[in-house]
DNA sequence: GTCTATAGATCGATAGAC
DNA sequence: GTCTATCGATCTATAGAC
């Protein structure tokens, strides 16, 4: 199982050899059907796999910090959108999206279930954030669900699609950093409650 | 030559055979072989080819907004917004980066390439514009590179994840219509020009 | 359950007639 | 140049011995 993981991600699935697999998880090919049944059963146990691996981290509440404002505010969402960078930067996580965009012609509904189990969840995640912040004047945010959507934009910028695009592999904590500052610098200015 | 670049945009690299092809073109195997050499070199083709035919659209400069203050800053991005989408949006310019995206550790010059003559066009382009703004004090743009690949950014947001997911295909104006709006305005609040 | 061996289909690429 | 026919490799999946 492990084995096919990353055959799979390393790959795709058109290129990766049930042969293959086999070899690297050091079984013969007939063990990996009797246990998977089929190439495409397969593909989809490993794909909802590594799904709830990259995302268990991302929809757990974050720890709180008391009374938000001024920089407690931009601490908090950079906080958020370090967890985001720090999945969703990462090799496995990046293989993961190639796959599944790549094979989202041939696997629709693993497509559907990839956007719910990731970025549906996460949006909600800081929807919910976004809405305590309006509600305790902090912030100005009319439509949660859709700043939510624009706060993860932000964050899939250009070097997010050098990684997919492998112009880039595994940022630095610096270069993520960055991006995270220009982001939350951003959303709070498109963001900020009206002065009293 | 238009045929391949159906199989391919279709069905990836891996998955389009050169029987497929040839049916579709309407020759012969041989044929095209006699023509491109191998099935590498006639992906590569495609692609190049692909690429020009959709980034022909961006780089061109707009036709001038002569002052551009007030609403017509709006009216300016907006349309830069509205042409990006436009292409980026299209079934065609989804299935061209889901192809390269996929491809790209089996090519991956094809993805530099790609990545130059998009992205970096894209944003050089947008560059400029910024900076003439800027120069004027119609908005405040520091470093105009990194606040174009931001305004990007902005437009790839979840409809665009969701369109490469295969979960929306050929979004409608409207759709559109409402990403530019929210894009444009966060990115002016982001960028307001110091009250003097 | 796990192995070896192989069936059956398809792939990229080529040979050779015309 | 374009066709038909085919080679050799590789793929998924299965059969049958142990």
């Amino acid at each position: 199982m492990l084995a096919a993981t990353g055959v799979f991600l390393d790959h795709g699935y058109g290129a990766a050899s049930m042969d293959a697999i086999a070899e690297k998880a050091g079984v013969s090919k007939q063990t990996v059907y009797s246990h998977f049944g089929s190439k495409e059963a397969l593909f989809g146990a490993i794909i909802e796999d590594i799904c709830d691996e990259l995302l268990r981290g991302q929809t757990q509440p974050m720890p709180p910090l008391k009374p938000v404002d001024g920089d407690d505010l931009e601490r908090r969402l950079m906080g958020m959108a370090e967890r985001f960078l720090g999945t969703v930067l990462t090799g496995r996580a990046v293989a993961l999206f190639r796959v599944v965009i790549a094979e989202s012609g041939r696997f629709p509904e693993l497509a559907e279930s990839f956007y719910r189990a990731g970025p549906t969840a996460a949006i909600e995640n800081m929807a919910r954030l976004l809405r305590d912040l309006d509600q305790a004047g902090t912030l100005s945010v009319p439509d949660p669900v859709s700043s939510a959507k624009l706060f993860f934009a932000l964050l899939r910028g250009d070097l997010y699609v050098r990684c997919l695009l492998g112009l880039a592999s595994d940022p630095t904590p610096a270069e993520r950093q960055a991006v995270v500052n220009e982001a939350v610098r951003t959303f709070i200015a498109a963001h900020a409650p009206a002065i009293p």
